[in-house]
DNA sequence: TTTATTAGTGGATAATTGTGGGTTATTTTG
DNA sequence: CAAAATAACCCACAATTATCCACTAATAAA
């Protein structure tokens, strides 16, 4: 499970060190092979070990093929999925087509978001976060499941 | 299994270099043997492992024969498909009526789509994406499949 | 404080891949 | 059947990428 915040910088190659909490937990379960690929609804990318993101992978591929929005996610989540594996320094290249969609420079933000890692523009997650403290929820547009959740 | 973008170049004479990570697969899954065709939803092509295409020409098949859509279906699916084989270079020639067709000239996208790839022009392929990513889903038209889908 | 170990960074080298084109074989066409 | 066009095959160069190594900074131990 991934949690937490880390800043860390790309290198001029594009390459991003990955926090060495993380290194153990990555090598054990799926021996340091991993999937990145862009985020739909922010500009930032998603990080999964292979092996969720296979089991992901088999749910998006079985959206139905003559639905619109189904064609679409399978494009925008599958066609741009990169396999990335780690190096000996515990680093991984980030593709440039995906550090050009999440404008990705030096200074990044690594989320920690459960199964998967989230790669996001130091500034552009700074200023998404103060959008959501800022922006009030609206009740009658809470799903069900939120609505009931106790923190 | 097929992921991620590649921008490739097809050289004077129509041919296609396949991406070096997707050879060994290829060789091993269908022996180099390919089938391409073209895709009904957009102007772009679909390549295929011999194999998993011939699974999926006998479902094409079996579609009912006086329904309109499927014989649509059937027409231009099947009606379309080459068999292709690569070279010792890795590469695929692909038919002129069908580079026509997808409108491929120079600069052309291969797009990973699980079981198969999708071949596109390098234009037609951004303005696509650029389409994606700035018209909003609508709640109300989503599949109960992607409604429920947990990234 | 000094030393040892690990993490983070940068860069040189070697290997691989992409790309172009020349030559030979095969097919098509008049 | 000859000539032209197309396709298959092969080689070689250029560009990119992966791999490896070395240095510095930071942390922990002595």
């Amino acid at each position: 499970m991934f949690r937490g915040i880390n800043s860390v910088n790309l290198d001029a190659k594009g390459r991003l060190a990955l926090p060495s909490r993380y290194r153990d937990q990555l090598l054990k379960i799926c021996s340091g092979l991993l999937v990145i690929t862009i985020d739909i609804n922010h500009r930032c990318l998603l990080l999964y070990p292979r092996t969720e993101w296979e089991q992901l992978e088999r749910k998006i591929e079985s959206l139905p093929s003559f639905d619109t929005y189904s064609g679409r996610v399978k494009h925008l989540l599958i066609g741009h999925a990169n396999d990335l594996e780690l190096d000996k320094n515990n680093r991984i290249l980030l593709p440039q087509e995906l550090r050009l969609y999440a404008r990705l420079e030096k200074h990044v933000c690594l989320i920690g978001q459960g199964k998967k890692l989230e790669i996001w523009n130091q500034e552009a997650w700074n200023n998404q976060r103060e959008k959501w403290f800022t922006e009030n929820m609206v009740d009658g547009e809470l799903p069900e499941k939120l609505k009931t959740l106790v923190l």
